[in-house]
RNA sequence: GCCGGUGUGAUGGAAUUGGCAGACGUAGUGGACUCAAAAUCCACCGGUGGCGACACCGUGCCGGUUCGAGUCCGGCCACCGGCACCA
């Protein structure tokens, strides 16, 4: 008699079994193949898993899964990014410590991966908050110090007034707060900065050493925002003719510079301060004025240009040797280049319409365009007109041209700009890394020595940020005071702490040798595993923490930790899951699943198997009940057929093709992540065993579908008699020359047109093809003893025969 | 505006890269089993016309290349994601 299929009481049973022998735990073993996949590790919120785990979970395991049974030595790790501000605000609102918080939120976290079946190695887990965690973050921070890579600076900085934290460029999306979509402010502040900005042109070339998906490459790549072009010092004039320091502008376009009929310096440049300004009230409200707008304002109210043309100085075109006025307008940011353009109405958008605002000269200097109508910005097509020695030239050879002019004459140079900027890698809040640097009265910023990391966290009452925008760990006076590990004076510990991405910046390298407490990880260790082969994660990581950990790594390389330029061999991305009704998911509207319920009705088999059969794992897709119920039925008749399969280990012959198609289809779905068609691919050979199939054919199935539905396939694996738990079972191998039919099914088309098909021999010649289609009914109607004019033959596959008239 | 992506039945999605469009799954229809229902099993399931074998149309829109186009080329439209007064 059989027994009924259910998850509830298998899948806890093997779950239990797995851990016991410690199936999961990559070996450090000598002579292994060894693969390293990775999924991002997740933030511990409170509300558990949701919908967005699941899904590169269950893909980067089967592909654990997979290369265990090719026989490779795996490393599939967790952890637990737990710093940042949900668990502080989590905790200020509760009023419980945050390591607590994060206690038990990453025991919830742990229980619902373990219950749907995951392999993560269980000895290798990491926590970003534990202490003998974050010495080591802590080390990196002081050895980026030690370089000159660290470094405290006043500058305006994006602030969210209702985080009471400052940002990272990176995590202000259109002007807004990441998190919280407040409206950035801007702020000046003394901040810790890292210089990311000066791994900029690797982190580009490098990008060529990496497989990466194209869109994850473009998106670096922009980000990084490399331009070529010229800095041009113009001469400043005054009224009396005096003659002021030179203004600085960068410019892609330096074969313009004969159509630059004025300049603009954004409202924080120094010049616009001066004292030849005559107007200088009038600049100062202007720039005031621009300083309360908020960057998200200064870019939202960007339609109609602004500005004040400064009276008592003027500049010098250094080509033309033309006079031409000074303005301060909103438009030219200081943060980017030299906080100061030449603007050339004729071949710039927002040039030209601020010439148009303020009635100034639009020339024209590359033709092809109409100036009089809009700027002109062609640079593939455009000659150089109304420009001294650049007449008649392209626009390429212009820029040359003058480039070298500019540098013969020393007025300017070729320069290379990147938007990327440096890192703000400082955060007002209590639940982060203490930065661990003393500020001694004598000394100066001192960093604390390495025998002291870690620099603990003190124990504290309140954990909420300050108005002043100071850390709550400022505070704590018998923390902060401490003495000078330089000099012995007393002095006062920095109350900043690390940013959340600090953690996660290098936790792969943790992975390796998870315990060590002489290093971040062993060099053999690094060596074993190192470089990451492949790591799947999120597109809204792009320019985040795949930035981020790419600079950090490349500075471990640099300094001699880590052996190879890139961490990630290889970055996969899976797509963005959306609710039932296609938006985003949220509990309001009740379109999303809570792993829990459907591990509870349907167990976690059918999750893992409908979260992955929903759609292509690249692509976005939609969630779906629909689905969860034909996932189940496969399971189902898995176990039916299982159950009635008789003995016999040899392969069925009518199975025998099918069977090695299968296997041949899923091995090489799983390596393109199409797991969406291995899964239609074993419910299709499904369809077919049903009619007939012994235990060794269902033995190969329960392999292929073992990575996916892994629980269901240990127990029939057993059932069956199989030796060992199928996870550690080989992984079935297909004979090329068994995934083909003797004979072929050719299409026979008339004219371009289907019109029936015709059995031949596989690999058969194109006359004995042609004969064939020839011969079957409805071609010899149609061609009514006549030969075709034409024949085209794709062997295998069609004929195709044309008649003319 | 720039960069990336997508558009296929009622529906989620396939299509070996230029070769039988709609695999697999949902839903639906008809049938079997059942007193009945659920579950399960079998069959059908893009549109129009025809009793019919068949014919014509059909992968966002318009054009092109080709014996043959969902796939390639040119020009549009719509939606999604990223960046954006970046000089």
């Amino acid at each position: 008699m059989m027994n009924q299929y259910d998850p509830k009481t298998i899948e806890p049973k093997w779950q239990k079994t797995w851990l016991e022998r410690g199936c999961f735990r990559a070996s450090d073993a000598e002579g292994l193949r060894n693969f390293y996949c990775l999924i991002e590790f997740p933030y511990p919120s409170g509300v558990g898993l949701h919908i967005g785990h699941p899904r590169p979970y269950t893909g980067m395991d089967v592909m654990a899964r997979t290369r265990r049974m090719q026989g490779f030595n795996v490393l599939f790790p967790i952890g637990w990014d737990a710093f940042g501000l949900p668990a502080e605000n989590y905790a200020i609102k509760n009023n419980i410590h945050p390591a607590e918080v994060v206690t038990r939120n990453v025991a919830h976290f742990r229980g619902q991966i373990r219950r749907l079946g995951y392999s993560f190695d269980d000895t290798r887990e990491v926590n970003t908050t534990d202490p003998a965690y974050y010495k080591w973050t802590q080390w990196i921070f002081l050895k980026l110090y030690e370089k000159g890579l660290a470094y405290k600076s006043n500058m305006p900085v994006n602030w969210c007034p209702s985080c009471k934290c400052v940002l990272a460029n990176e995590e202000v999306i259109g002007g807004l707060c990441e998190r919280c979509d407040t409206p950035a402010e801007r702020r000046d502040k003394g901040q810790w900065m890292l210089k990311i900005t000066e791994y900029a042109q690797r982190l580009l070339d490098d990008l060529a050493l990496c497989d990466y998906p194209a869109r994850v490459a473009a998106q670096q790549t922009n980000w990084i925002g490399r331009s070529e072009g010229a800095e041009i010092v113009f001469p400043v004039i005054t009224a009396e003719g005096g003659e002021l320091p030179g203004l600085r502008v960068y410019t892609t376009r330096p074969d313009t510079l004969f159509g630059a009929t004025y300049m603009v310096i954004s409202p924080e440049h120094p010049l616009a301060g001066s004292a030849a300004v005559r107007n200088a009230a009038e600049a100062d409200d202007y720039r005031k004025a621009a300083a309360r707008k908020s960057d998200f304002e200064r870019t939202e109210l960007a339609k109609d240009k602004t500005g004040v043309r400064l009276d008592g100085i003027s500049a010098k075109n250094p080509a033309t040797g033309e006079s031409i006025p000074i303005f301060v307008s909103d438009y030219v940011l200081m943060s980017y280049g030299t906080g100061a353009i030449m603007a050339v109405p004729g071949h710039d958008t927002r040039d030209w319409e601020f010439a148009r605002a303020f009635g100034l000269p639009i020339v024209e200097v590359v033709a092809g365009g109409d100036v009089t109508k809009e700027a002109f910005t062609d640079t593939e097509t455009g000659v150089l007109v109304n420009s001294g020695f650049l007449n008649g030239l392209e626009v390429a050879e212009a820029k040359k041209k003058m480039s070298r002019w500019l540098l013969e004459n020393k007025l300017g140079e070729p320069t290379v700009r990147f938007k990327l900027r440096d890192w703000v890698f400082a955060r007002q809040r209590y639940w982060g890394e203490p930065i661990p640097i003393v500020h001694c009265p004598v000394c100066g910023m001192v960093p604390l020595p390495e025998e002291q990391l870690p620099l603990r966290l003190p124990d504290v009452q309140n954990y909420k940020p300050t108005e002043t925008g100071d850390s709550p760990l400022a505070a704590i006076t018998d923390w902060v005071n401490t003495t000078c590990p330089q000099c012995g004076a007393p002095a006062k510990r920095e109350t900043d702490t690390m940013p959340q991405w600090a953690g996660s910046s290098w936790y792969f390298l943790r992975y390796t040798d998870p315990n060590n407490e002489r290093e971040l990880a062993s060099q053999e260790a690094l060596h074993r595993w190192m470089p990451v082969n492949w790591y799947n994660g999120g597109m809204e990581h792009t320019t985040l923490h795949l930035l981020y950990s790419r600079f950090w790594h490349k500075f471990l390389y640099d300094i001699g930790v880590c052996e190879t330029p890139e961490p990630y061999q290889k970055r996969t991305s899976h797509g963005f899951i959306l609710g039932s009704d296609g938006t985003k998911i949220s509990k309001t509207k009740n379109n999303g699943m809570d792993p829990d319920e459907v591990v509870r009705d349907y167990g976690a088999d059918t999750l893992r198997l409908t979260i992955l059969f929903i759609g292509d794992f690249e692509k976005g897709c939609q969630w779906s009940d629909k689905a969860i119920k034909g996932c189940r039925r496969f399971l189902e008749r898995v176990w039916t057929v299982a159950h009635g399969a008789p003995g016999g280990e040899g392969v069925t012959p009518e199975l025998e093709i099918k069977l090695h198609q299968t296997i041949k289809k899923v091995t090489e779905d799983i390596e393109t992540l199409k797991f969406n068609t291995a899964i239609a691919a074993m419910m299709s050979l499904l369809s077919v065993m049903e009619k007939g199939c012994t235990r060794g054919d269902m033995k190969v199935l329960l392999r292929l579908l073992s990575p996916f539905a892994p629980h269901i396939c240990e127990e029939l694996w057993a059932a069956l008699g199989g030796a060992g738990l199928c996870c550690e079972a080989a992984w079935p191998v297909f004979d090329p020359a068994k995934t083909v039919e003797d004979t072929v099914e050719l299409a026979v088309q008339i004219n371009g047109k289907l019109r029936g098909a015709v059995t031949v021999p596989r690999g058969c010649g194109q006359d004995e093809a042609i004969a064939a289609a020839l011969q079957t009914e409805r071609v010899a109607a149609i061609a009514a003893g006549r030969a075709p004019d034409k024949t085209f033959v794709v062997p295998d596959k069609l004929v195709n025969l044309i008649f003319k008239g």
